[in-house]
DNA sequence: TATGAATGAGGATTCATTCAT
DNA sequence: TATGAATGAATCCTCATTCAT
């Protein structure tokens, strides 16, 4: 990823490229953040209309949404991936994952008898990070699809089992 | 991660690093191959030794070595994760991710009254991959510890609880 | 004979050399070419305006246009022949020798009367190379110089004595 | 060429390379040095043998002599004056050259009466760049053999063919 | 005396950034 | 405002040379 072929892809010249950004590492961040608020806005519209019912079609409301967008920026996904180095945009990648764990717990507290939690905030945690390392390595396998959708319900049974599974055993002091 | 800077950290000149290595892409990936490799036979050993115990246990004694290893080189991972581009040994990455697939499937096959799962081959994908992306996630984040027994709990009972779910409903045709 | 130095020579920066020519190799190259081109031009025309003279004005002509091409760009010559690897633009010379041997060979043809060659091929290419060494001998000794008339007469005198020399002793098998 | 395989060819570390020559600059200059001492020796030889011969069985057996040097180190010839730059043992170079010359002259004067030269200094210097550039060119080209008789035949005639050539014109003085 | 691992200056090449047009 | 040629700092890699063993 050269300035240079930024701008030839995007069929402008690199000068007007900093026209726009500042900095090549603005540009990215640029990338990162629009595609993240995208996400996030997805996620949150498929909750928000999902919001009375029960928590498996907020889940897979969520889950399919969240499949969809990746699925459709999927060459874009890839890049960000691989090619940036993990730092340019992580600050606004864990904005939306910090958005993503808020919307975990919402369907967490708003559903305590289904559920059986014993710390919500860590819960939340693993639900996000666990969907997120299933839809990454997918979207970077080139013999998977993102909308296949043996793997929507494969990530809802993922969610729903981690969240329903009998109460954790007490926590205990560390070892 | 430049030569000399690798080279200075190391304690040794450029020239010594090149006398090893045929070129910084091969130091790069023999840095990954023996990580991989310490932690692929850190989780085959821990499945060894419980071969004969429930599920359960079985589950609880992978996912600690694999912490434990992590933890261990904690700083390791984290700049491989963020500085090497995902191409350099992607491979070798790749193959440990296929031990440890072959491994939960092992599990699933020598627990079938206990698991209720359709297909076995993407079950095995979506565990390694959910539970990658947990352990990546925290390894990255600094307020996260890889030794927390209310981490290493719960990834045990995410991946419990999705091979214990009960069965998925039937498979339809895509949409 | 370094990318820098060239580039600082030139009043350019290295970048802007490695904009016209993709490598160090190539821009060698790239003067060999140039220079051998214009070389094999003055040649070719000094022997196209002779044509229909006597053999003497001929050699006189085609050896006053190469010692004054070579005397034009002396220093240049001096540096290609001394600091370049003669693997970079090594057939480009040959192309050009083999233009010089086709020369010399339509003036023996034209010429067959007064010229006594058994072997036309042979002694095209004996003109060639003895010239060529002279040309060079001098052009690398900083006491002699290229535009001494006493050495172009020397040198046509060499051509001519060798083209007119009675017919050369019948073949014999090897020794 | 460099210094470590150098050694390796030569079956030895570079470590021992160094016990002998101070630099690779010297241990290429001594190379040249052996080369060309030995080739003056041979044409030398070959003179003094020949001293009271007709001026072209003179000729034919330095000529021969130095043909069969040459050939002899084919390949070494091929590799100095392809990878050494041409600074680095230029001077003894040029030493060989002026004792080449020197036979050359000498040879002029001991057949006055047979070779009609004005200048017998510019005579030899032409005759040694020559035959120089000859033996070059066909070091050089893998068509080429060097101890092709025609070859040699060839070489002999340019240079009799040169020296017993009517007298050149007498010399004019410069514009 | 022989070895060859270690050294690091030097050199080719890339690419983010600038700025005259 | 848009362009893209020019810039040169930064980086990877080579290889002559040294020196501890």
């Amino acid at each position: 990823m050269t300035t240079t072929r930024v701008a030839a892809v995007a069929g402008v010249s690199v000068g007007s490229l900093y026209q726009y950004f500042p900095s090549k590492q603005a540009l990215a961040r640029a990338v990162v953040e629009r595609t993240s608020h995208e996400l996030a806005d997805a996620m949150r519209a498929a909750a928000a209309a999902a919001v009375a019912a029960p928590l498996e079609q907020k889940v897979s409301a969520v889950v399919g949404a969240l499949l969809a967008a990746k699925h459709q920026k999927r060459s874009l996904v890839r890049v960000l991936d691989t090619e940036i180095p993990r730092t340019h945009g992580f600050d606004i990648v864990e904005a939306v994952a910090r958005q993503a764990r808020a919307l975990v717990r919402a369907m967490i507290d708003a559903h305590r008898r289904e559920v059986r939690i014993a710390d919500p905030e860590l819960a939340a945690y693993v639900v996000v990070a666990s969907v997120e390392g299933v839809v990454r390595t997918a979207a970077l396998d080139p013999s998977r699809r993102l909308d296949d959708p043996d793997l929507e319900r494969a990530i809802v049974r993922l969610v729903l089992a981690y969240l329903r599974a009998p109460a954790e055993a007490p926590r205990r002091r560390r070892r």
